[in-house]
DNA sequence: AGCGGTAATGAAAACGTTATCGACATCGAT
DNA sequence: ATCGATGTCGATAACGTTTTCATTACCGCT
C-alpha cells in the first residue's frame, strides 16, 4: 500500500532475492520451485500486497477467466439481463466484467459492439455475450459469443431471445379485447430482430381481428427514452389520434405516458399505452405500466449458461433459444372513451 | 473480420506498407504524418478492422478513459447505483465497465476490492467507483477513488452515502406508530457504515420511545439473501418472537418474508416486516414490502460526479456526502395483533 | 557546394507479464 | 570417476502497443 505506482512483479523478485520467473511460476502454481523458496516468495507477495496485472497478464496468456457482457448502455434492461448472468455465473471459476461502450464516437464506420469485440476480445476477454448488437457474426473462431436480442441479417451468433411476435399479439389482444380499434405502433431500433418480430406479431394481430394498421399511426423510436420523445409527440397530436398505442418496448412506452402528461392527454382516460419488457420502472411509474413481460434474467441465465457450453466447446443443440412472454395488466390501459 | 486471430497494428503496417510507428500515430492523431499517408493509412486500418488492443494500450499508457464501477456483485442495489453512474458519465468522454469479483476465492487475506484495484488501477483503469468496500484507504495517490457506502474504519476515501441512521428511525416511527413494541433487528454486512449506521439509528429510535431492545432479537446477516436465511429463522422461530422486524436492507427483508411463508407465519397477519433501499425487487414481492427508500440513482449519479472532480484534481467540498431517505410504507406492515 | 532547418518516417526501448529453454547443482547408479 | 537423471532456478524472448530519438529527404539560403 506504498502511495506511489503499483508494485510489480519486478519489485517483489528484488524483495525476495528471486528472479522474476521465479515469482512468476509461484504465482501461477507452476512447480519446479522447493517448497522453501515458494513459502517465502507468497510472504513477499503477501506483505507487498502484490497482484498481478490484468493488461500486462492477458496481453501474454490469452486466457483470462474473465467474461465480458457487451452493452450499449446500463439501462434497465440491460441491467436486469446482467442480474440473471450474474446468477448464473454464481459458483463458476469466471469473473464477469460489464462494459458499455455506446457513448463513444469515435467516427468509425462500425458499431460500438465490434469496436468493443475487437479491442477486447481475446486479450482481457474469454468470451462475451452482447446485448442487442447490430453486429451479426462472429469475428474469431477462437471466441465464444452469445446474442441476447441479435442484429436481424445474414451471418449467425447463437441468441437467446424472447417470444417478441407472439408478445405483441399478447398486447394487442388485450387492447382490442378492451374495445379498442384504433391502435398505434412505436417501434424500436429498426436493425434490431426483436423489434421486427414485434411489429410483424403487431400487424398480425391486427389483421387476426380485421382491423386495418393506420400507416400514419406506425413510428419508429430507438427502443430509448430519448429516442422515443420524437414519435410519442408525432402519435399523441396526430389530426386523428389512436385510442391506444403499443410501444415496441417499456422505455419508449414510459415516455409516451410521460409526453402524454405534458401534453395534457389523459392516460388511460384518453388513450392507452402499452409496452413490452416489464422492467422494474414500469411498475413504478405513474399510471403503472401494462406490458408484455419477458423473462429477463431468465434470458440472463441461457445466454450464460449457452456461452459455458460454447467455451467448453460442447455442442449447443438449442443454439436459438426463445422464451415466453406473458402480458402484465396494470394501470396504463382501460376501454376507450365512448365518443 | 478474418475468422482466425486478431488484427494487430503490425499487420496494418504491412498491408500499409509504412512502419508500426506511423499506424500508432495515426490512430493518435499525432502530427508529423503527411495528409497522404495518413489518409492510406486509416483506409486500411477501416478495411482490415483494425482497433488497439486496450491490454496492449494500456499497459503503455496509463490513461485509458475508462471508469470502473467495482462491485462484489450485480445485485439489485449495486445495478441501481450503476444506472445513476451511467446517467452521469453519458455524454462525458470515458467510457464506463462495472467489474464484479465476488465470487474469486484465491485464498488472499485481501478483499475483493484489494485485489480488483490492484489488478485494475494504473492499467485498465482510469478510476474507480467503490461499491460497499471492505477497504478504506486509497492504494494509489495517482489513482482516483470514491467509495459508496464504505468500509467503517480508519482511513479515508471520499463517500457517498444514504442517512442510514435517519432511515433506521424511520422505519422504528412506522412501526412504533403501528403499535408495535417488540421490534426486532436483522442487521447487515458488519464491516459497512452502512450496517453500523443503521444499527445504531435502530437502537437510538428505540430509546426515544422508551422501548428496550431484546438482545435475543438482534441478528446479523450480510446484506445477501442467502446470508439472511439463518438469521431469519433465528428471529422467526424465536421462543417470544417480535411483532416486527426491521432488516438492514431490502435483501434481507424479502428473505424474512420468504422464510415466514415457509413456516406458515403471516406477513403482516403475524408479523410485519420492513427493509432498506427500496430496490425493484420490493414492490414486486408479495406482500410488497415497507421499506426505507434511498436515491439510489442519485447516490450513483452524485458517486460519479465526484469522481470527476477528483479526477479532474479539483477541490472537492463536500467530501462524505449523506442523501436523504424516505419512508414508503407499503403490504408488509400493519398494526400487531392484540393477543 | 555547403549549410541549417524543417517535415516525414522508422528503429528501438519500454510497459508487466508468462513460457521456453538452458545452466547448474545434486545424486544414485554404473 | 563418469554418466545420466532429476530438481531448481534464471535469461530471455515474446505479447501489442506508444514514445523517444535518430535518420533521411528535401528545401531555401549563402
Amino acid at each position: 500500500m506504498v502511495p506511489t505506482g503499483r508494485v510489480t512483479i519486478r519489485d517483489v523478485a528484488k524483495a525476495a532475492g528471486v528472479s522474476v520467473s521465479t515469482i512468476s511460476k509461484v504465482m501461477n502454481n507452476r512447480d519446479g520451485i522447493s517448497e522453501a523458496t515458494q513459502h517465502r516468495v507468497r510472504e513477499v507477495i503477501d506483505e507487498l500486497g502484490y497482484v498481478s496485472s490484468v493488461s500486462a497478464r492477458s496481453l501474454r496468456v490469452h486466457r483470462t477467466g474473465v467474461i465480458g457482457v457487451l452493452i450499449s448502455d446500463f439501462e434497465p434492461y440491460a441491467t436486469e439481463v446482467l442480474k440473471g448472468i450474474a446468477q448464473e455465473c454464481h459458483g463458476s471459476p469466471v469473473e464477469l466484467m460489464a462494459w458499455s461502450g455506446g457513448t463513444v464516437q469515435d467516427g468509425s464506420a462500425r458499431g460500438w459492439e465490434q469496436r468493443l469485440i475487437a479491442r477486447l476480445a481475446g486479450t482481457v476477454l474469454d468470451a462475451a455475450i452482447l446485448v442487442a448488437p447490430s453486429m451479426t457474426s462472429v469475428p474469431f473462431d477462437r471466441f465464444a459469443m452469445v446474442a441476447i436480442d441479435p442484429h436481424e441479417g445474414p451471418g449467425f451468433i447463437p441468441s437467446i431471445r424472447a417470444d417478441d411476435a407472439g408478445g405483441a399479439r399478447l398486447a394487442v389482444d388485450h387492447l382490442v379485447g378492451l374495445g379498442h380499434r384504433r391502435i398505434a405502433f412505436l417501434g424500436g431500433r429498426a436493425d434490431l430482430a426483436s423489434a421486427r418480430a414485434r411489429e410483424q406479431g403487431f400487424r398480425e394481430a391486427m389483421a387476426g381481428h380485421g382491423l386495418v394498421v393506420d400507416e400514419a399511426l406506425v413510428v419508429r423510436g430507438d427502443y430509448s427514452l430519448e429516442g422515443a420523445t420524437g414519435p410519442a409527440h408525432e402519435l399523441l397530436s396526430a389530426a386523428d389520434p389512436a385510442t391506444a398505442i403499443f410501444a415496441a418496448n417499456d422505455l419508449s412506452a414510459l415516455r409516451v405516458i410521460e409526453v402524454a402528461r405534458e401534453l395534457g392527454i389523459g392516460v388511460p382516460g384518453q388513450v392507452s399505452v402499452v409496452g413490452f419488457d416489464d422492467i422494474p420502472e414500469s411498475l413504478r411509474s405513474v399510471p403503472s405500466l401494462t406490458t408484455v413481460a419477458q423473462p429477463m434474467i431468465e434470458i440472463g441465465r441461457r445466454a450464460a449458461s449457452v456461452l459455458f457450453q460454447l467455451m467448453a466447446r460442447e455442442d449447443v443443440p438449442e443454439t436459438d433459444v426463445q422464451l415466453p412472454t406473458r402480458l402484465v395488466v396494470r394501470d396504463s390501459t382501460a376501454a376507450p372513451r365512448r365518443d
